[in-house]
DNA sequence: ATAGGCACCTGGTGGC
DNA sequence: TGCCACCAGGTGCCTA
């Protein structure tokens, strides 16, 4: 479920544990997610403390004391969980390991972290934090859709010479960050434009509309998730994996939810991925 | 430069 | 119960 509302809420959920704190060991139990762990990551790791946790697009970034950052990417399908056990004393404070515990992280305080990837699209990396900006995976990333690089103004000239449609476009990272199939489509819906439509061809009056409304869906989806976070952390710790109620997304087939529209939800398929919208209301 | 399709991998669901 | 097709929150890479 990792878009950024969902990253957003996983970094929220290990910051706290991890900054200030110092890692005592790692264990990783296979070679690779997506790539190969970086040379030595291990011991990379180790006696580091953790000065900062921040996120750029759908990446969490963990700033070390050593002049390193450790880049995490959840993929499709990874999971981050913490534990406590703050004295150390009890090892049954943690969660009995599970299937796909890739990597798990016991910080000097006694809390573990663990990263769960079933698919393993995820990945993990080591940088220089001083260039992590340049690194390849994060230096063509376009603006975030929280931050002022992302307005009515910027967006309408980015997407002016796009030729996709809009519901592509959106999915472009180069053109805004962190967006996924799930709140796109739910932009989309809000803002009563249908996906199949030119991005390049989206007037000025549209793009103007279609701005705020993909940040309030971002920022109402983490709201979503922070409050309901403390909450699923008392259950078993799972962070960014919570219920959320969605106007189109995976409702193929069910009512429209705009009053007194009586259409169903559609699914098409676009450049390989779902798009689900209602064709009444959005045009 | 841009657009479209494939690939990576595991698991869940629904039909026969 | 088994087998099969299809679906899934992402994104790098290859091809035109």
């Amino acid at each position: 479920m990792p878009e950024l509302p969902e990253v957003e809420t996983v970094r929220r959920g290990i910051s706290p544990v991890l900054e200030g704190q110092t890692i005592d060991s790692v264990q990783v139990n296979r070679p690779d997610l997506r790539w190969p762990f970086p040379e030595r990551m291990v011991e990379r790791l180790k006696g580091r403390r953790v000065t900062q946790v921040r996120r750029r697009s759908k990446y969490i970034l963990v700033d070390l004391d050593s002049g390193e950052t450790l880049l995490i990417h959840l993929g499709m399908s990874g999971r981050i969980s913490v534990s406590n056990d703050p004295l150390g004393l009890f090892a049954h404070n943690h969660p009995a390991a599970e299937k796909h515990d890739h990597v798990v992280i016991d910080m000097h305080s006694g809390a573990r972290i663990i990263y769960n990837d079933p698919r393993r699209f995820g990945a993990m990396d080591l940088l220089d934090t001083a260039t992590a900006a340049e690194h390849p995976l994060l230096r063509d990333i376009g603006p975030e859709p929280l931050g002022n690089g992302f307005n009515p103004e910027a967006f309408y000239t980015a997407i002016r010479t796009r030729n996709s449609p809009l519901k592509t476009a959106l999915l472009d990272q180069k053109l805004v960050a962190g967006l996924g199939n799930i709140y796109v489509c739910e932009a989309l819906f809000r803002a009563g434009i249908d996906p199949q439509r030119k991005a390049k061809n989206l007037s000025k009056a549209r793009v103007e509309k279609l701005v705020p409304i993909v940040r309030d869906v971002l920022s109402e989806a983490i709201e979503a998730g922070g409050s309901t976070l403390k909450d699923y952390r008392k259950a078993d710790g799972e962070l960014g994996y919570f219920q959320h109620s969605f106007d189109v997304y995976g409702r193929e087939g069910e009512a429209c939810k705009t009053s007194g529209c009586d259409q169903l939800i559609r699914r098409i398929v676009q450049s390989g991925r779902s798009t689900f919208f209602c064709r009444q209301c959005q045009r």
